[in-house]
DNA sequence: AGTCCTCTCTATCAGTGATAGGGAGAATCT
DNA sequence: AGATTCTCCCTATCACTGATAGAGAGGACT
């Protein structure tokens, strides 16, 4: 099978989803398809482009509708969400798909957000601010909510795939002495995960202060 | 002088601040300390470590006396802003100070978002939520919107210092394929930084939002 | 005096992204 | 048809990274 961009950025994804980002080298990258590390260099220009590739990649699985470009009509229900609806739960559904799509592959959010310039994130940057506008948010507004939800978005799931500490990390934490500085903190995670919530939970619920906010600042119409 | 842990990870800022994050390698953390680079690893179990060092070191720059533990008192005014005032404006002043931390350093961000661990970062949360749950805020909504404001700060900052592209990958953009691709974004960027705003502008804008999806939320106490 | 402990050293390892430059084969030009 | 160019992959190598093994200098204890 020929080698072309296209089939790098596959196979990385998938190593990705194997080994982790640190895993993804030229090298390991290489011999997954069968060839030498040197000959990734004809195709793409540098380890960077290919996060930024790969990142793409991901994102395009949860919009590739969004992404293919403005040309088409995308007649409705893009990637499975009526444009339609109310923006605060239209913004709401699309920072759902957004977090599902960094969810679905190991430092999905590390990978975004080291991202220089990814195409399918200004896409999504695009619809959701024209969808806003469309609905009578002015511009200015729009792209200020916009970009609250995104950088929200990608901030909280980096920090839910956080690597969890090593061994030497972990070796010289107390609880005890961390429960008596931060009671707190500790209190607030009991307390909040006891009655049966999930990290779902927590996000949506994190994610409504922030739709609330954006409800508030566009001078509550809707 | 004698090495110990303190004064590496001092170095390490100088040199963080000097290079930015790639470059702190040990090797040339070693050079700076006047030692060989096995060396540090006496002190530091690994890079991983000293990383969350550096990122303690950052934040305790701008948030030293909420770090300092709970044992003193902290007359008042800790770090500048009085926790007696309403905790929107706290808060508000808390991502303020978050944010100027992450800015006074190259990649301060990533450094702090790829901590394992932080104790400060622990201490911010701890008198964040403990001041909500002071003036009336339940435990789990403080935690809910101590965790947005945060983790949108981190987001938006590391978007703010995320690294600009590189030559090659400039070299085949094509701003104006980009605009008429994009033409919202484009539109709302240009509409947004016409009037003399600065990005500090566009930080306070999304807090804002954020701030405001907290206080109602909060069911729109104060 | 002898033993331990603290700290730094040299030497070395396995890997990493990246470049230089060679060569096989297909496509194109004359 | 023959010559040339282009495409794509190779080998060899570079400078550099985080990390470990193990030696040894010197002070502190017994």
């Amino acid at each position: 099978m020929a080698l072309d961009r296209q089939r790098i950025v596959t196979e990385a994804v998938a190593l990705l989803d194997a080994e982790g980002l640190d895993a993804v080298t030229t090298r390991k990258l290489a011999a997954r398809l069968g060839v030498q590390s040197p000959t990734l260099y004809w195709h793409v220009p540098n380890k960077a482009a290919l996060v930024t590739a790969i990142a793409d990649a991901i994102l395009d699985q949860e919009f590739a509708t969004t992404a293919a470009g403005g040309k088409e009509e995308e007649a409705t229900a893009a990637g499975g969400e009526d444009e339609d609806q109310p923006w605060p739960q239209w913004l709401t559904g699309l920072a759902e798909r957004l977090r599902r799509a960094l969810l679905a592959h190991p430092d999905g959010a590390r990978v975004v957000s080291s991202a220089q310039l990814s195409r399918t994130m200004a896409a999504i940057s695009e619809q959701a601010m024209s969808t806003l506008v469309a609905q009578g948010i002015p511009l200015r507004q729009a792209r200020v909510i916009v970009l609250t939800v995104e950088r929200f978005t990608v901030g909280h799931v980096l920090e839910e795939q956080a690597a969890r500490p090593d061994a030497a990390a972990l070796k010289d934490f107390d609880l005890n002495a961390f429960t008596a500085e931060h009671p707190t903190v500790v209190a607030a995670i009991t307390d909040y995960f006891h009655p049966g919530r999930t990290v779902d939970d927590l996000f949506r619920d994190c994610l409504d202060v922030v739709i609330a906010g954006a409800v508030v600042s566009a001078g509550d119409r809707r």
